[in-house]
DNA sequence: ACCAGATACCTTGTATAACAAAGTACTATA
DNA sequence: TATAGTACTTTGTTATACAAGGTATCTGGT
């Protein structure tokens, strides 16, 4: 078990969060979230990002148009749906509640657990 | 896109820090945490929790004995290696880390964008 | 006109992990 | 010796991040 596995899969979901985040403060294409995400830390790459964007815009969450750029191919630039600000209010009731649950657990809200008593262990099998 | 697979998404890796953690506090079986992450809002059923443990065992980074319940089949009480205390000494900081940044990215840190002006946008395709 | 480099987007294959559901095993009680 | 309850295990399915490689468009130099 890797630190990096297991690094991915915490960052799993809330790269979802945040991308839905970035695009519904205005319209952004896919370079311009690789640059917000990386320059926060949150490390994604373009065989991530991509699939996601087209799972999301086949979800109904976003929409994107072509605009063409002064200094390169045309970019897709997306923007949220209705349904995808829904979703994302209801993303960030969830995610709320999973830091606060998790935040209950980690600051060692203790105190259910007693040692298992020496006369009560069975032999190692 | 349901939102129940964004949520599963969210829990993962918080999943096993959480455990990780609840496991450092003391020794506890299976039981013991299902109760205590679902008394922490946090949904796990035996599927998912049970391989978890044992991937977490081969990784060396918690270990079991065998305990004789005085009310049922013997249970399995863990606790962390000291693998298993470093493992989760580096959790914390990649999870602190990635609060601060979602943090960073869903308090409107605003201002990167401008919406597309009309006269640049490309027909639909 | 052509080519190199940069930019933007897409696709395929692999590995990992959560979950549902069904199964095994042990214990106590009637 | 059934029955119920507790504890642990396994199998099959599905979703998704990522690496690596691919396609298409535009600009600038020659």
């Amino acid at each position: 078990m890797k630190i990096e596995n297991t690094q991915v899969q915490m960052r799993k979901g809330i790269l979802e969060y945040c991308i839905l985040h970035i695009i519904s403060r205005g319209e952004v294409y896919a370079s311009d979230m690789l640059e917000e995400l990386t320059s926060a830390k949150i490390m994604v790459v373009e065989g991530t990002l991509y699939p996601l964007l087209t799972r999301l815009r086949k979800a109904g969450l976003v929409d994107y148009q072509w605009v063409e750029s002064t200094s390169g191919p045309p970019r897709k630039y997306y923007k949220l749906t209705e349904a995808g600000q829904e979703f994302l209010a209801q993303l960030k009731t969830t995610w709320e509640e999973l830091v606060a649950s998790t935040n209950h657990i980690t600051t060692n809200h203790n105190g259910t657990v007693q040692p298992v008593a020496e006369s009560q262990k069975s032999k190692e099998s």
